[in-house]
DNA sequence: ATAGATGCAAAGGGTTTGCACTTGA
DNA sequence: TCAAGTGCAAACCCTTTGCATCTAT
């Protein structure tokens, strides 16, 4: 990452943004939209580029590719919404989970994901009644 | 799922005998043991098929292949071995986590997974002073 | 000018699928 | 018997890599 293209820039710029963690195709797409032919390959690179340059960091999402958010947040976890993919942020942290770990084992960190719908979703599913007019 | 076969018996019993969960290769070398031509393919349909049957549980590991236990076990969590790779089962949940998801969010399950060292690698790495003979 | 970055296409690793053969009920 | 199950190899998806070209410095 020593250099300054204009890739980085549409890289980053669509991971500003979004409101939520992206995959590495959504971030090629969204970059794509300012820079035509930007290639996956490339983003890939700048993905981990940025990522060992402390700049972004990875959403793990069990058999799924991993999200991509800004880095340097406080300590938070994500949400998966089970209907539309997408990942989103969480405040807070259920706390010291060290706990759980058996003895003699060390803790170094820990990944917490909760599933279901998002708001979005959830009001899909089960619609709520409309306001009588207004 | 309809029919009682060798293949099948032999990665129950992989799986039985492991005191963790394991990787779709895991199985396939330990239950190839006792049944040399075993294919990688058959090993990968025998878990989708017991894991639909509601036999066989799938441990997700972000960015590595999900492990399988045996299903029907209480609520649990797992651990991660930074050095070995192996997964660990733990006891007990960090507890009711619908408070951390945004409002409107409806909330269906969670996962935690723990990072850190297993006892043997934390062993190794920093070992305990010998007791002075015996 | 020149090393770093890019684009394309090919290669990799894990998982799934197509198809002829085998086997359990 | 004969369809479910298996083995092998090809296909797939996502990610990484090789290499000639481009470009920021």
């Amino acid at each position: 990452m020593e250099r300054h293209t204009r890739q980085r820039d549409a890289i980053l710029r669509a991971i500003e943004e979004a409101d939520r963690p992206l995959t590495p195709q959504e971030i090629h797409e969204g970059a794509g939209l300012h820079l035509p032919k930007l290639g996956l390959a490339t983003v890939y690179r700048a993905i981990r580029g940025l990522t060992e340059d402390g700049l972004l960091a990875a959403v793990p999402v069990p058999g799924e590719p991993d999200r991509y958010e800004a880095a340097g947040k406080p300590h938070h976890h994500h949400f998966y919404c089970n209907a539309c993919t997408r990942v989103f942020e969480m405040h807070g942290c259920p706390g010291p989970l060290q706990r759980l770990a058996p003895a003699g084992f060390e803790v170094e960190g820990h990944e917490v994901l909760l599933y279901g719908r998002c708001e979005t979703c959830a009001k899909k599913r089960r619609p709520a009644r409309m306001k009588a007019r207004a």
